[in-house]
DNA sequence: CGCCAGGCTAGCG
DNA sequence: CGCTAGCATGGC
């Protein structure tokens, strides 16, 4: 198999793009640097690194799997993929958001505008959701570069294999792959405690008892609350899942980082449990887009700002 | 060696 | 309900 190549001039988006921001900001642990930099860099502009992933059909988008490499390079995203990937990455990076709107309606906030300007054009991604559910499983006490190092090792193990052009590419294991593993084969991938999780979670979608999808249409807590119902799922990663996956843009993750954030600068958000408190610091960065907000201060926070 | 990392579950009061 | 011990692993 061979790559068809193409671009997607920035122009024609609304706002501004980039395309470090939106992959190494801790949202999305699918994508692959080729050069082996992935999370090396986080100040320093990586040039015009290739990212590489490979992406399961998607409703109303694509209809088989696809492998896509992108870089940004001249004002314009270059791509090669298997198949036509302007529409699969219009959808992945949220190139359909007008992020000049939705940075206007958050509010006007040191802070913020610290954070939005250190790394304009960060977008949302719109990861896939059974792999999102496992990423951000994968994710609780345990560092950016090793969620991202685990979910690269279960496309090795467990994921099709797809040759394009004499390079080999993994796919994110489907729920029925991960499901036939064992958690004592997730816990030798160095998965720890979060092999059973991991595991029965697959089972439980494998199964068809319940899908991360089912929550999208519901009202925002009430899809929070139904995301819980996957084993190591709890507030915190099904707002992860939320806002990085289903679209719910309001979905604020109360992580350790935005914690500390609302104990330095919001602390009048602190409401003693996570309910109150996501509705006060939802409230404060501004409602509807909350989590684009959240998203770069746990990026600037984490990279060092204050 | 100790401490910490995008937390969660089970079991307790 | 709210609270907390215990949980794997690797990097510093």
């Amino acid at each position: 198999m061979e790559f068809e190549t193409g671009a997607i001039p920035l122009s024609d988006i609304d706002g501004a793009f980039d395309l470090q921001a939106t992959l190494e900001s801790g949202q999305s642990y699918l994508w692959d640097r080729a050069d082996g930099r992935m999370y090396e860099s986080m100040d320093v502009y990586g040039g015009d690194a290739w990212y590489e992933t490979v992406v399961p059909p998607i409703d109303g988008v694509s209809d088989e799997q696809a492998v896509v490499r992108v870089r940004q390079t001249d004002g314009r995203l270059e791509w090669e993929a298997t198949t036509d990937a302007v529409p699969i990455l219009t959808h992945l990076l949220r190139l359909d958001d007008d992020l000049d709107a939705i940075l206007d309606a958050t509010p006007d906030d040191s802070l913020l505008e610290r954070a939005y300007d250190a790394y304009e054009g960060m977008r949302l991604v719109r990861d896939p959701p059974f792999p999102c559910l496992i990423s951000f499983i994968c994710s609780a006490q345990m560092r950016v570069s090793r969620i991202h190092g685990m979910q690269m090792r279960l496309a090795r193990e467990y994921g099709d294999t797809v040759t394009v052009a004499g390079e080999t590419y993994h796919a994110f294991p489907t729920a029925d792959q991960l499901a036939v593993r064992t958690e004592d084969e997730l816990r030798d991938l160095s998965l720890g405690y979060r092999a059973p999780y991991v595991q029965r979670t697959a089972e439980m979608v494998a199964n068809g008892d319940a899908h991360p999808n089912d929550a999208v249409g519901l009202p925002y807590e009430d899809a929070r609350d139904s995301l819980t119902q996957f084993v190591g799922v709890g507030d915190k990663v099904s707002d992860c899942v939320l806002l990085f996956s289903l679209g719910f843009l309001e979905a604020v993750p109360l992580d350790t980082w935005i914690q500390t954030a609302i104990a330095d600068h919001y602390p009048d958000c602190e409401a003693g449990n996570y309910t109150e408190t996501s509705r006060a610091i939802r409230d404060r960065l501004g409602g509807q887009y909350a989590g684009y907000a959240q998203t770069y201060v746990f990026y600037y926070l984490r990279a060092g700002g204050e």
